[in-house]
DNA sequence: ATTGGCACTCTAATAGTTCGAGTGCTAAGG
DNA sequence: CCTTAGCACTCGAACTATTAGAGTGCCAAT
């Protein structure tokens, strides 16, 4: 319904957009792109491209700025994804040579993703759905402090400290250690919690007291292991951001302060696995988001957990690179945690 | 040498200047303070100020600012510490009624700083001297992978996971755990490395690849804890500083990125315990630190460990609260952490 | 030592002017 | 019907001029 040359101007002007950091004028447009036909018949295709608001005018006589529902058409049916350069993807690949435990690898690649993208980015971990118990144990660190540690199959683990009602000899700690292994091992995280109550009649009554607190510590970590937590890098761009755009990143410096907030966020957008989902500008539910754009996309651990991975920037980013490097990211991360 | 007058002239400009963020006159300083003498008085203490240095004009006829040697003056001298509120008491007793392990103690201690001065606030995790293993343990996690934890009688946990270069049994694993469990666990970390040599002569050969992996792996552990690591919180306190002086949180946005920076510059601060240390402004080694301030106080670890804690904010920021919060945080985290 | 007085300086704010990029419209041409 | 040249018009950015006021520095008097 838009003709051809009518969507090209639309790309012009966010490329150039994208570029100058300017409102574009349908002389300069003409300049540097060679559409064929001269400045006035752009500017008729301009005021189409702003009745149907994709663009718009800052003010009444200077050049037209891409709105969000035009940077939505852009990165809907404009934006041919830029294939990352070789440079680049050797940065990648070097990264993930030498892979350690989840930790490592999910803070390396904030950073590298921080790095190609120049904005801040952010990698969430990912959720236990599937994964089982490979170890658990309850080590003493003092009289009455007690070490609660999981690790799941998926390479992720957990551990917490918790202070005991009454010191508590360690051959009682050992006999509830193996109680708890022999049930827990090798289960599914989601099946936990039923099987702990399980075991609970078998327990002698002077154990019952550091059982219970033992249980409800265990709960307490695989529930926070569904409770999600994220990781940031490239928090130094944002000052990059502020010098184009005053005043806007006081919400995105508070939303990194605040998990829940980009939990929340990150969650909503629920991105598939090999496919990168934006939100731009008002998109956002965050009401301060407005004149940000994030984007994010799902990767795999083990096949089986999904979690995301993205950036924040300005509405005005280069889309069509960032686009490809949250891609490129997000397979390698897979590929990187699949063995 | 300088008039005890002219002093209270310092301190008020010092205060006056917090407070209002603008360049501060001689009229408006004797409105608002009551010296007995007139303004023409006061300007001529200014003028003695001012050829000390400790104060200086932005343009030629406007108000007088503090220079960075004039806050080190007022902070030296000048500065009494203000004991901090009830309400602030409150926030910080009520934060260390549940103490859990480490981690979780100093992530709400950075917090917590982060609020009571509205700065961004850092949290150095403490070194580990004499601290002894209290727990040692090799998990495989899967076919070659293993994960060791380390868990020391300070409290921190550490834990990595590394890859063989080929299977390994699970007896043979759990013999190896053995061996270095009987010669590292309750030695002091400083000591582990010599006593893993010492059983090296007794590892059956088919055993030795994988020991000496254990081994190395082992001792990046021991020097990780040497390693620093630095907590931040607050960082949405820079939008409000960008406010007051553009442009200058860039370099603090950056330092807040790299660890090793910030490591570097605390640790050359090195306070004592329970007591305060101040840079201001240009003291600060960092080049484009010249109009921030950090300020840091040694906390200790179960009376053994030392390490610093702090705040890093504009030049012109609230010394006396701030001094008083971060004595404070200092001192009940030293408390919290002491049992 | 302190003070009132006064000339002087400089910034910030306000207003006026100009310049030019950019627009929207119209009428003519393919 | 699409395209185009032309032209009047708009409006912000940049520059200049002017003014008001806060603040200074200095001097002579107390």
């Amino acid at each position: 319904m838009i003709p051809d040359r009518t969507l090209e101007v639309l790309r012009a002007i966010v490329q150039d957009y994208i570029a100058s950091k300017e409102p574009i004028g349908s002389k300069s447009l003409v300049e540097r792109h060679s559409f064929g036909v001269s400045a006035a018949t752009i500017r008729n295709d301009m005021a189409y491209l702003e009745d149907e608001n994709l663009i718009t005018a800052p003010h009444t006589s200077s050049g037209r700025v891409p709105t969000d529902k035009g940077y939505r058409l852009f990165v809907d049916r404009l934006g041919e994804v830029k294939p990352i350069s070789s440079a680049e993807k050797l940065a990648i690949e070097s990264f993930m040579t030498n892979s350690a435990d989840l930790d490592e690898v999910l803070s390396k690649t904030v950073r590298l993703l921080a790095q190609l993208t120049n904005q801040v980015a952010m990698v969430q971990y990912p959720t236990l759905g599937r994964a089982s118990v490979r170890h658990f144990d309850l080590i003493p660190v003092s009289d009455r402090r007690v070490l609660l540690i999981l690790v799941t199959d998926s390479g992720r683990i957990q551990q917490h400290v918790f202070e005991l009602a009454q010191q508590i000899a360690e051959e009682s700690l050992l006999q509830l250690r193996g109680l708890f292994g022999s049930v827990v091992l090798g289960s599914e995280l989601s099946k936990v919690s039923a099987l702990v109550s399980e075991i609970r009649p078998k327990i002698a009554p002077e154990l019952l007291a550091p059982f219970e607190l033992i249980r409800i510590n265990l709960l307490d970590i695989v529930d926070a292991n569904r409770q999600e937590k994220i990781i940031l890098a490239g928090a130094s761009n944002l000052a990059r951001l502020e010098e184009d755009f005053p005043g806007s990143i006081t919400p995105v410096l508070e939303a990194i302060e605040e998990q829940v907030v980009l939990l929340k966020l990150v969650s909503e957008m629920q991105a598939e696995a090999h496919s990168v989902s934006v939100r731009i500008g008002q998109e956002n539910q965050l009401s301060n988001f407005s004149n940000a754009t994030v984007m994010v996309s799902g990767y795999e651990n083990q096949g089986s957990e999904i979690a995301q991975l993205g950036v924040i920037g300005p509405t005005r980013m280069d889309y069509s690179s960032n686009i490809a490097a949250v891609n490129a990211v997000a397979r390698y991360l897979t590929k990187s945690l699949g063995n």
